[in-house]
DNA sequence: GGCCGGTAACTAACACCGTTAGTTTTATGG
DNA sequence: CCATAAAACTAACGGTGTTAGTTACCGGCC
């Protein structure tokens, strides 16, 4: 029965499926039939409301991004980049499985480049040159992506006795994994206040 | 002509080939199909020799982790680390389109758990407790994978004029596609040298 | 020297993928 | 009231990773 008297797709609904696809059941999960089975729909029928996977990634990832808070550099520069730094990790790991898609390529729509024109002028208006101000945003950002990302423990088999007695600094690892977002948040908090005071020393010696 | 009298294929050249394809052609570009054809050979013979694609990423990811340097540990730890960061980076700038992969779930071979072994050994030798060794490693491996991956700039659109009157911040960015390597870099040093200096003085208090 | 098991290539196929074309029915605007 | 656009459908194309089953060659054994 094509063309139903009240439509049974729209792409709020598709993103918001495709979303919990991808929390529940991992990125690579997300395929477009399977995404249509959920909805009780057939795949050709998406291309209706979205006009291709790719797309509709972005699209998911740009609403993730919304809640990015850039708001405290209306503060002053540091409280702005903490506040931004620690929304945007949070809305990361709100939704691990789709991190690697958008630490690849960002956000494309207006409300990224609405976040990083407002990181820049902050930093801008705070006394930093522009240069500076692009590779502060460039490494506060590596840092939020960085520990988004795999972190550091998912490197490391879940079985201890793997490698315990054949490499001695690890033999506590087995740890990591239960405490792995505990260590991860810890180790995030702790490289952005060393990059902050180390930045705040630079500014004084460059504006001093 | 099934079996031929001096084998074609072995698992160092499909390793060669297979990452010659991601660094000239993408990662995505990669398929086994397309891998054998390189290879004058068929698709299904690759299996011989490699257990699964996944797996024969992770043995490639395993060969250019090789290039990480661990040896500065030997000297003081703020260099080891320095030293591990540079050359982890390096590696990964090497082989940019393998990033995403090696990002995501890091190498699982002996080298990976030995750096690994390497760095949480140097930075407790130097007197750092075993949690502080931890995050340190991970706050590290954050600006290495965040710098790798993306980079600030691939988030802009490479026309400027798109934005450039919306937001005045990023007038200046057009540059940033250009110049973005080089800002990657400095930015990594940068965060890398306020990430060092800010341990240095925790270290003095930790250890009075 | 002849057999034999393992190795390494092959062909064919399966189940999936993203996407497009073409069809049908319904809702809506002129 | 009719034309058009929208939104579902079916069918298909070319691609993916992977497996099963087949074939021919090599090295080692009796």
């Amino acid at each position: 029965m094509p063309r139903p008297s009240t439509p049974r797709l729209s792409p709020e609904l598709i993103r918001r499926s495709g979303l919990e696809i991808i929390d529940t059941e991992g990125l690579e999960a997300l395929s477009m039939r399977r995404l249509a089975e959920r909805l009780d729909v057939r795949a050709a029928s998406l291309y209706n409301h979205v006009a291709t996977k790719e797309d509709l990634l972005h699209e998911i990832a740009d609403e993730v991004m919304s809640a990015v808070d850039v708001s405290d550099f209306d503060r002053d520069w540091a409280a702005g980049l903490r506040t931004w730094a620690r929304s945007y990790r949070a809305a990361l790991v709100d939704h691990p499985n789709l991190v690697p898609f958008i630490a690849y390529g960002p956000a494309r729509r207006d409300s990224a480049l609405r976040a990083a024109d407002a990181v820049h002028g902050g930093l801008t208006r705070a006394g930093w040159p522009q240069r500076y101000a692009t590779m502060i945003g460039a490494s506060t950002k590596y840092l939020v992506i960085g520990s988004a990302m795999g972190s550091f423990s998912h490197g490391f088999p879940a079985d201890a006795t793997v490698y315990a007695n054949r490499f001695p600094h690890l033999s506590r690892a087995h740890l990591l994994h239960q405490k792995a977002a505990e260590i991860d948040a810890a180790s995030f908090e702790l490289a952005l206040s060393a990059l902050i005071d180390g930045l705040k020393t630079q500014l004084e010696d460059l504006t001093g």
